[in-house]
DNA sequence: AGCACCGTTGCACCCGGGTGCAAAGAGGGC
DNA sequence: GCCCTCTTTGCACCCGGGTGCAACGGTGCT
């Protein structure tokens, strides 16, 4: 009797009406043991609850999805896992979410599997949002027809979004850009230039175009924009490089604004170990993102810190309902170091 | 007639038994359409197709789910998310199952939530699997008894496991510290020194004392080891000042060998710009991992890099059952770079 | 013509748990 | 003792799609 109950134990799960059996009542009883202010007499439910834990019983979350019509996950699209910045603001991003007992399901975007692809995979998975968190791909993808099928909201996260369907939370590029320009001025820096990465992205358009502005309003226009094409370190060192090769000492900036901490980084490096340069010295530079390499002393990055964790659980907020989903963008500050 | 058809849409997902409707034939058909090699008239296929193309008809993946017993998830915990190494071997997994239409989970384990509770719940999400990218809990953890009602496989990735029911999908430790060794014999180091992160780690134990074993094989006993206790880079910069105050230049070790490359960047810092010290003439790291960062000129740091891709790739083939599950250690390969 | 056979289709019932409602039981007031 | 009410419980049916089997029709064969 001991071994063939086992046998079956180990091969299948047990289920409400296992413990039902067990406890000695019908199988909406169990249920309403493991739902909170459910009606039903306190010894039946320590009965209940004492047969589960004697079967090993846990609900079946997918079979409660398929009633719920919420799978209490959320999917998170990445498509620059070469940006170190992404790990801190995925380990925010889940702990955010378990908070609230949700589960992030991450995915890849890459040449196989585009964003439209991904948004509609994760819609048929049935998860509650899907957050991008997305830097290389153009607003207008998410306009495509095949999308309207896809019931999932959607959110994006540290960029802007320019559709009305699609709620971003992002940091103020025009206050931050504003605040490096500040702190340049008070430094007595006159040559600044910036440098980019994917040029489809409106976010980099927008911190270039918000720079670009500031100084233009000071007199000075027609800014030098080193267009990188990505994110990625050794990139903006080559870039970095062949803007040092091609131009004199004397033509050069004196500052260079980079969009986010990975490209300043790699510039950093042509600069002092490509071409012996001093920083600041003979160049300054300024980061974006408030990553902890900046901090390191190999770097000593003077940085805009984006608000990460205000941006998170924001954005949380809305994904809960506590929040109406609405662009919301805020301020961060600027962390000044040793390299400007 | 328009109109409320729209509103009705757009509140509902459209089912197979819609999709049915609309192609005139039965919902058994719908789903045989969508079934590869299924038994179905090419001609209804087509048409069920284009009635399901027309409502924006795709398979609700949680229903499927519950009677093919098979997600296509796959739980992936995480616990050291300040390791930057992180990032590179999510890209990596994600990448890996996605090419097999699988997704991953992406679980943070903290003080809040812990391992057992992690793969519980997962558990109760189905999942196909669950892989531990830990790092700071114990095996003994995962021997708890309320762990037998899970019936998802698990296994750890580049980590070692003393549990049969756990399979490890790792990286040589010994070899990989007898390459570091022959190496550093081969520079003339003589005083080697190794920095470890959390020291509940098999994997630590494992470098440290393969490290250890390989010097007293060599007549050089009782080597120091600098215990961190986490794989943070500032914690990594704070013990090696400590060290470095207090021992005077003639006793320091002249090759510090950390645990991972995080860890050499921390120490490689305090020794450079906490005490002046010059890498690799006064002081030479090594670090593990292979990290990109490591080949940042502002580190150029000598690192024995795991061989990620294939151990990935391993691990996904036991997941989808190509291998049969087994515990696995591959070699990697020694990058020489300036920092030794 | 009669038969078997195959491709194709429909159906009953399953997966595991959730809802709304009705019935059963307990308790109180008259 | 009766009735009414409230708590507790059971039940039918649902969620959306998957399985095994039976029935259907047409073909090719004898």
């Amino acid at each position: 009797m001991g071994l063939p109950m086992r046998g079956a134990d180990l091969a299948r799960k047990a289920t409400a009406t296992d413990v039902a059996l067990a406890a000695g009542v019908s199988k909406w009883t169990v249920n309403r043991a493991f739902k909170k202010d459910a009606p039903i007499a306190e010894e039946s439910r320590l009965r209940v609850l004492a047969a589960a834990d004697r079967l090993g019983y846990r609900p079946n979350l997918l079979a409660r999805s398929l009633t719920t019509k919420s799978t209490q996950q959320v999917a998170v699209l990445v498509d620059d896992f070469a940006n170190p910045h992404k790990l801190p603001v995925l380990h925010l991003l889940t702990a955010a979410l378990q908070r609230e007992r949700l589960v992030a399901v991450l995915v890849n975007i890459d040449e196989q599997n585009g964003p439209v692809d991904a948004i509609l995979d994760a819609d048929q998975r049935q998860v509650d949002a899907v957050v991008l968190l997305g830097t290389s791909f153009r607003d207008e993808t998410l306009r495509q027809p095949a999308l309207n099928a896809a019931r999932a909201p959607l959110y994006v996260l540290a960029r802007e979004s320019t559709l009305d369907a699609v709620k971003a939370v992002s940091c103020d590029a025009a206050a931050s850009m504003e605040a490096v320009g500040l702190h340049l001025v008070a430094r007595g820096y006159r040559r600044p230039g910036f440098m980019s990465g994917p040029r489809t992205l409106s976010t980099v358009l927008g911190r270039s175009r918000h720079f670009a502005a500031f100084w233009a309003d000071r007199g000075i226009e027609a800014m030098l924009d080193i267009a990188v094409g990505t994110y990625d370190r050794r990139a903006a060192g080559e870039a970095m490089g062949r803007y040092l090769a091609a131009t004199p000492a004397s033509d050069r900036v004196d500052v260079l604004v980079c969009e986010n901490d990975a490209l300043a980084i790699g510039a950093m490096d042509a600069a002092r170990f490509g071409c012996g340069l001093d920083v600041p010295g003979d160049l300054a530079f300024v980061g974006y993102d408030g990553t902890d390499l900046a901090a390191a002393p190999a770097y000593d990055l003077t940085t805009y810190e984006q608000p990460m964790a205000a941006m998170v659980d924001r954005l949380v907020d809305m994904i809960v309902g506590r929040l109406d989903p609405t662009t919301v963008s805020l301020e961060g500050r600027l962390v000044v170091r040793g390299s400007t």
